[in-house]
DNA sequence: GGATTTTACTTGACTAGACAAGCCTGTGCA
DNA sequence: TGCACAGGCTTGTCTAGTCAAGTAAAATCC
């Protein structure tokens, strides 16, 4: 128990000035535990007080104490094991998440303009290479976008696409020049499960020329596939001018 | 409504077939939910069921209907507002979560070897640009690290690495050929916000002379800020050959 | 008609219990 | 000594209610 901080908070401070708006006691002892474990005062695997403990030391009812450790979990903060206690992390092992927008929102988030342009639009016969990763046989029609996006005229990806028939068959109906094929997407068939790659590497002759760059300048690439309920959805490879974007994120507890 | 989909379940099926271990109820409810979402049936932007209306249907206390619908809202599936109701969310704003892991810890899970080799481990007087990112002054002492990683003796990272040595004053003690910075920064100081900046780019040419690689060779540079408790801890250039590394991630809900 | 109040419904947070299930230890029996 | 079992601890989940605060529409008053 940490002594040195403020035991229980008086319950409710009905007299407080309208400035601080009075946390809820779950977020309270939720701040606590978070100080407690930044400032190392609960080294990562030790055992951190009982529901029972912070029951008696907050004199709240127990379920707003399981709910602060329940959203600590949630946030890998602590581990709960039952019959045993609840530890305190080991954050080393917290693997960071980063956040990947959709390219439309960002442009406009920064205040700028977003315009695409179709190069493709059209139904082919599915490659070995694509027919696999979509769940397809070789041979089975696709559908297929090459589409390049500028904010503010210049030139920002190149979206080559494969979408699975099956899951969108209106896909090629909808103007691409107005709604991203990702929006367009996840109004037919919300996002259930991404795989992501991301890694730098140069561009094909063709997506240098459409991007406006030279060839060997570097690329920054991801290659995504999109999966609905285990059925496939689509195969996107995203090129962008290594000196025109970088994906960017922040991560916080 | 879903009159198509099973009413009430069974308060608790205790006769179950072991194989299936009856799912709390507030994980079938979560699940009838997200199911509902998942094939359009509640549109983005539709109102959902009330938690009186659940509470009914599913014969539970609204306890287990709202934790169902709050970790629905954590995972941004749904919006909740006072007053009005629970809403199907905007999926096309759900921005995907990409993991980035300790390198040490990927190579050892790829089943391989990793070993550093370290060409800077001192003392500097920090520059302007340094010391404006770690909240220091010019001129000031900062530890510097240069450090070059392999895998299977092919080098997969070079870390270029500036170190507050407020927030880690042994730093430099530490063996670096034996533990990777992060993972002895995070012991000296939990991880507790962290900026990400990922871009290709080419290497400087020392780095594409550390790495073995010709220097117009893209790179996959990653470029971190540490910050614990508002106090800047370190700031480091993560440079990756394009051909070697990629950053890989799945996103679920 | 137009402004104001009331009412009904919603989510947010909490209480004071309850039972189940998992883990460890200490006791007692063979 | 070695094993089985009972307590006593822990977390996981749930119930049936309460009060508060926010929204919108209906009812009321001028």
């Amino acid at each position: 128990m940490l002594e040195s901080v403020s035991p229980p908070p008086s319950r409710r401070a009905r007299d407080a000035e309208p400035s601080t708006p009075v946390k809820a006691p779950y977020a309270q002892i939720k701040e606590y535990l978070k100080q407690g474990l930044a400032s190392g005062h609960w080294q990562p695997g030790a055992l951190m007080p009982s529901d029972a403990e912070l029951v008696a030391q907050f004199g709240v009812s127990r379920m707003t104490v399981t709910r602060a450790l329940r959203e600590l979990q949630n946030e890998s903060l602590v581990t709960r094991v039952q019959g045993l206690g609840t530890y305190a992390a080991h954050l080393f092992r917290v693997s960071s998440t980063l956040t990947i927008r959709d390219l439309h929102e960002e442009i406009l988030a920064r205040g700028h303009r977003h315009h695409a342009k179709v190069h493709i639009a059209r139904q082919e016969n599915a490659s070995a290479a694509v027919a696999a990763r979509l769940g397809l046989a070789r041979g089975d029609p696709v559908f297929h976008t090459l589409i390049v996006h500028f904010e503010n005229d210049l030139a920002l990806q190149c979206e080559d696409r494969f979408v699975n028939p099956a899951c969108a068959p209106d896909y090629l109906q909808a103007d691409f020049t107005r709604i991203t094929p990702t929006h367009y997407l996840l109004q037919v068939a919300p996002l259930w499960e991404a795989q992501y790659a991301i890694e730098a590497g140069l561009p094909s002759p063709r997506e240098a020329r459409l991007l406006g760059i030279p060839p060997q300048e570097p690329c920054l690439i991801i290659v995504r596939r999109t999966v609905n309920r285990g059925i496939p959805i689509t195969l996107a490879r995203l090129v962008h001018p290594g000196s025109r974007y970088r994906v960017e994120g922040a991560f916080k507890p």
